[in-house]
DNA sequence: TGTACATCAGTGAACGCGCGTTCACTGATGTAC
DNA sequence: TGTACATCAGTGAACGCGCGTTCACTGATGTAC
């Protein structure tokens, strides 16, 4: 990487994108605009127009990010549960893996947003590929069985991601944090007793 | 109410009103914008600012509607379940519920969209208590039980906000009408079964 | 080693758009006398 | 019954804002000779 001062950047792609992205962590999706997203970089607005098509383009990059980290907020949370008993073991991590897209829909609403705004499920292969792995994990364990794992996925997901809206930037915002916790472990609990034969 | 021409409306609001929940439907949140709803209406844009004291305003009473119709649609699936067993009754009641909240929001992804933003849950009383007195329907049948009946609505509502949101606008928006059936089902199967005993 | 030149990353000005909101105004209505 | 007047629902023009995108342009860089 070169110097960032001067006439040529030098690595003002790279740059827009990490403007882009706090711009979309503090004001969500439509606090995302070309200019703005300039302004941050210190460069005139039409610069972006020679690394990006146009402002769906640098919104694609900022969505990749978001899936991104919910993944890696998924893996740290699975990573950290170290059980023996193999059915013990794929339930909590089934559970972390839960945990983790509220965590991040919660902690990044604005990200969260950009992350599911004109995206398809292909986009969300990181994520996505993490739960199926968790409920492979509970069939392996014989905690799921197989006639249910079909579909699992979204059921679980579901579950979650209206977990996520509702208390995110929905009509449960303002709920005090205790109690949306011990709403989410409730869900959780039933989630994991729709999954058992 | 009178005539709709000449200088005075004559029911200007309630016109402002349809007009917006029309604009709402076709284009959701941010197609409702004040001069496009004055003009659809065949009057100044500012003769809107007689009736509503701002745009939020106005977008509140596009919510309600949203409200009611949401409200309505559950109403009418419970009342075509009409089964003996009060156990069956009531699970299928509440499967019901289910379904109309999916169904208004993929046919009124817009409206739905409008009815909850900047919305809080005290917002939301009808659809709300529709839920739980299927759930309360559920705990009288037997079918619930008592210690699992507290924050119930949560976990239903969840399930089935966040499959309107991944299958209407969503990353699964263009899942086959056919599958999507079937992962409501199947999404509805382990709400049922996550609620019993 | 020196230099002409191609390349392309940046700039600045402008276009066209549409919005929410406010201002001073005018037209229609109904009512008190 | 007739009319002056208060009331308030509408109008038209304007302000200020900010956006996405395009145009013709200039500055820096590296490379072929």
């Amino acid at each position: 990487m070169r110097g960032v001062t001067g006439y040529h950047h030098g690595n003002l792609r790279a740059a827009l994108v990490q403007a882009a992205v706090g711009l979309g962590r503090e004001k969500g999706l439509d606090g995302i605009v070309i200019r703005e997203v300039a302004r941050r970089t210190g460069v005139s607005h039409n610069a972006a127009y020679r690394h990006f098509a146009d402002r769906d383009d640098l919104l694609r990059e900022v969505a990749r990010v978001g899936h991104d980290e919910l993944a890696e907020t998924m893996r740290s949370r699975v990573r950290r549960v170290r059980v023996k008993d193999p059915v013990e073991r794929a339930r909590r991590r089934l559970r972390e893996v839960g945990k983790a897209y509220v965590e991040y829909a919660l902690a990044e609403p604005g990200l969260f947003a950009v992350a599911f705004s004109h995206v398809s499920i292909g986009d969300l292969s990181g994520p996505y590929e993490l739960l199926g792995a968790a409920l492979d994990d509970c069939v392996a364990a014989g905690y799921l069985p197989e006639s249910k794992r079909e579909g699992a996925e979204l059921s679980c997901w579901a579950g979650v991601h209206g977990f996520a809206m509702l208390y995110s930037t929905g009509p449960m915002s303002d709920a005090p944090r205790k109690q949306r916790d011990a709403d989410l472990e409730r869900l959780l609990d039933r989630i994991d007793e729709g999954l058992s034969g």
